[in-house]
DNA sequence: CATCCTCAAACTGTCGACACTCGACAGTCG
DNA sequence: CGACTGTCGAGTGTCGACAGTTTGAGGATG
């Protein structure tokens, strides 16, 4: 309620918890907090100019999220990654697809075909005038369609909980792709096996596809954590 | 149940969140609580003697399980499933398991299977004097080490949140084997597919196993929705 | 008889306060 | 000199209170 630190005061009545929370978010991925950091309640609750209570919430949120551990009565803590977890959390993500483009192979409509293509297509543009930021997040994206057109929503569920911690970790190696237009065209394969219907085909494109990323970011992270 | 290490009862200190997070999920499990119905913070917080804050997170926590869904302003619910959601559950949780097996069956040591034989011990014995709620902890007791010894920790944690809500369907559709015996013998051929150590047959045979569960589980579920 | 409006009760979101715990540091005693 | 103890500040866990919102009942209205 009581003035904001800046002149944006957009209506704050309405859900303090996931301003703060986004706005933590937004911070852990700038890298402004420093893994294994610890986050005092009453810190934040001062620089957001509120009460602990919405700021605990929001921590409670980004714990479930896994980019924060609470330890009792010593509070909220930046989660910090080894390279073996980041690899954990690829393997998961890869087990998911696999998942999803087996069964979106056996039921990809038209509709769901141009989503994609469409989606391509924005990647394509981003990569040539769009920040890294933007990139990932089309990159991000057309997964995350896959797994939504597969039908299964408690997958994309999990989809979604990956993504938090693989963004953490990308936005904390810096940049992910030296050449932007690969993230696009590496996309396309998956997109041909998929018109093929075979599961078959898309599985080994899809495991083609992460298998190569999985191998790139886990080993900058290596490299980052060596450092 | 948990002792120190010296013998000393642990000490009842635990938060309260814990403690109430307990409560409700037994309540839940018990049924006390009809699916949708409204949990009212401070109507909880009268019944376990303390304020509403501890209630609040403890709910939250429920609901990152998927247990309760709370809307803006309106509160917390008992989240209701329908046949298709817990369809999903099973079929992610296949997929996981899949995973987890054919990992497994590159690494499979012997104290693993020491460990899972162990286990399809107890489950034999909590078939013959065990209670049904034993049964299914230690079913799921089994599968969840196939999962720990996949080494993908992150799995594991996918697992147990799939779990939570397999668990809740469950209870809610009251007994989930008429012969307990069979809850043992059905995982002797994923145990035996195993010993094998070829990832197609450990493949097939969690196929098999977890495709039964789920089409008993989910046609029940069915049965009582239309009730 | 159905619909809209009013209003009070109930409830959630947020706040500030207090008690208790943890860790650090310094002082004390062997 | 080293181990133990008391103290202090920082921080979390919990509480009760207030304000604004949602809900549902009941009356007014067409």
């Amino acid at each position: 309620m009581t003035t904001t630190t800046r002149g944006f005061a957009t209506i704050q009545q309405r859900d303090l918890v996931n301003q703060i929370a986004d706005m933590l978010t937004e911070a852990l991925l700038k890298g402004e907090f420093a893994p294994g950091m610890h986050l005092a309640e009453a810190q934040l609750a001062r620089d957001f100019g509120v009460s602990r209570a919405p700021v605990r919430e929001a921590a409670r949120l980004l714990e479930s999220r896994g980019m924060l551990v609470s330890q009792p009565r010593r509070g909220f803590f930046v989660r910090t990654f080894n390279a073996a977890e980041l690899d954990d959390v690829y393997d998961l993500r890869l087990c998911l697809e696999r998942h999803a483009v087996r069964l979106l192979a056996g039921k990809l409509t038209a509709e769901m075909e141009a989503s994609l293509d469409a989606q391509l297509e924005t990647m394509r543009r981003v990569a040539r005038d769009g920040t890294a930021v933007q990139q990932i997040e089309e990159d991000v994206a057309f997964h995350r369609m896959l797994c939504e057109f597969s039908g299964n929503q408690r997958l994309v569920r999990v989809f979604d909980e990956l993504c938090h911690e693989m963004r953490f970790c990308i936005l904390l190696i810096g940049q992910l792709y030296d050449d932007p237009t690969q993230v696009a065209e590496s996309h396309q394969p998956v997109m041909d096996a998929l018109r093929t219907r075979d599961p078959d085909a898309c599985e080994a494109a899809i495991d083609y596809h992460i298998g190569i990323a999985q191998q790139r970011v886990v080993e900058m992270f290596r490299e980052r954590e060596t450092s």
